[in-house]
DNA sequence: TCAAAAGTGTTCGTCCTACACCCATGA
DNA sequence: TCATGGGTGTAGGACGAACACTTTTGA
């Protein structure tokens, strides 16, 4: 970084910069989400998405994957698809200072389970539907995280990246049925997935019993496209926000 | 904004933020954009997107609007669509100081003409092909603009945003044209339109030419709604970017 | 032999594509 | 009357929705 000549950094109110998260996954058919307990005021003692301070070397995704091993100790975490969501800027968002967010959302396969750390008591899953009331906006940043995910399986290739490295189309179908929230019908949702070069590749041989019961699966890997043409639209979900 | 005893908020490097726009429009069924050329270091002289820094009191899209006005002198900024890209955030991306910058990408019907103000020597625009090398990393914040709202205009009624109160159904089609860089089959684009309801109105009895020659055309105001269900694809653009 | 889950086939409608054709206007 | 742009009609094909049916496993 260079330096320009009699230029005062310090002229303007300082701003702060932080990097939140909401971490999504599925568990047991039920969409859930990676909230941390703060330690510290403001909002000592509520629950909160994971994330913090920028630091002044690093970018805001950096931050977000630093902050995300820090609180949750998550490992992994260099792996993990991150999408920036947008960024928060409304003034009084947090009481400290000002303060603007830029907020990412994360998908996770099922379920490490997360521990405490930095400046979080405590870090775990709760169900999607029972995160309460949330420190600062961060409601309003978790339902637009709901959102973008609902919308980005309809045309990518997102929804592998909330499966294990191997899957069944079973799981991959559930994945769009808990995000989305509806019921698909099977025998079409797999010939769609299949007619898309790229979005899975089987794993030849490879089977697996799903529920105890049934016939047992085969199973697929992540396929190296990202984006779906023509895209798996959900049911009649009219009035969705732009 | 209440006040957290105790917390020092110079205890950080302090961060600067500014809201930068892509404003586009269609002129002569050409894309342009909306520049300035920079009064001040760093990058004098050089042209640059629209923006300036975030003051404490306001948010990033107020600010937005605000360096709109006086930058370029553009009336009507209350009205005007404001679409959140993302916010790039790099280490040293501005040499003066650690800078975040939160990107909004705009849409015009034709072209008032701007002029400079505030900290712009001047302002115009110019074709997006011709945007030369911009200041800072805002050719790749003007290259995100057209892929995102190239995007958007697939399943969302943007393209209204493009056009004036009134227009025709032939230059709502240039917008799509032009945006997408590729030629649209008139009937079929004309029956999709009208299918999808609220996207647009047509103004009873009021027509107009519009090459000087041929029929004239009806014309049609923007309708209520936002999405179009089921989305108006772009032909056959394999290996767009997730 | 039954329940459960995976996987296949088939039908029917809707939407998209393409192209042919007619209409109204200015030069 | 010709070129230009607006507007209508229509046949064919691709794709998605719905649902019946077969297969393979554990209990």
């Amino acid at each position: 970084m260079g330096t320009v000549p009699g230029y005062d950094k310090y002229a303007h109110e300082p701003f702060g910069v932080t990097a939140d998260l909401a971490v999504l996954t599925v568990r047991a058919g039920r969409l859930h989400v990676l909230l941390v307990e703060r330690g510290q005021q403001p909002y000592a003692g509520r629950w909160a998405l994971p994330g913090g301070f920028v630091r002044p070397e690093e970018s805001a995704e950096e931050a977000a994957r630093r902050e995300l091993a820090e609180e949750t100790g998550l490992a992994d975490v260099s792996g993990l698809h991150l999408e920036q969501l947008r960024t928060y800027s409304d003034p009084g968002r947090d009481p400290r200072m000002r303060v603007v967010s830029v907020a990412f959302a994360a998908l996770l396969p099922d379920a490490p389970e997360p521990h405490g750390g930095g400046d979080a008591a405590q870090a775990r899953w709760l169900p999607y539907e029972a995160a309460g009331p949330l420190a600062f906006d961060h409601d309003r940043i978790l339902a637009d995280a709901h959102e973008r995910v609902g919308a980005k399986l309809e045309y990518s290739c997102l929804a592998t990246a909330f499966c294990p490295p191997e899957f069944t189309l079973g799981e991959l179908q559930q994945v769009y049925e808990t995000v989305w929230g509806t019921a698909l019908d099977r025998p079409n949702f797999r010939r769609k997935v299949l007619a898309t070069p790229g979005f899975v590749e089987p794993v030849p041989g490879a089977v697996r019993l799903t529920g105890g019961r049934g016939k047992p699966a085969a199973l697929y890997r992540a396929g190296t496209a990202t984006a779906l043409h023509p895209p798996l639209l959900r049911p009649a979900t009219e009035g969705r926000p732009s």
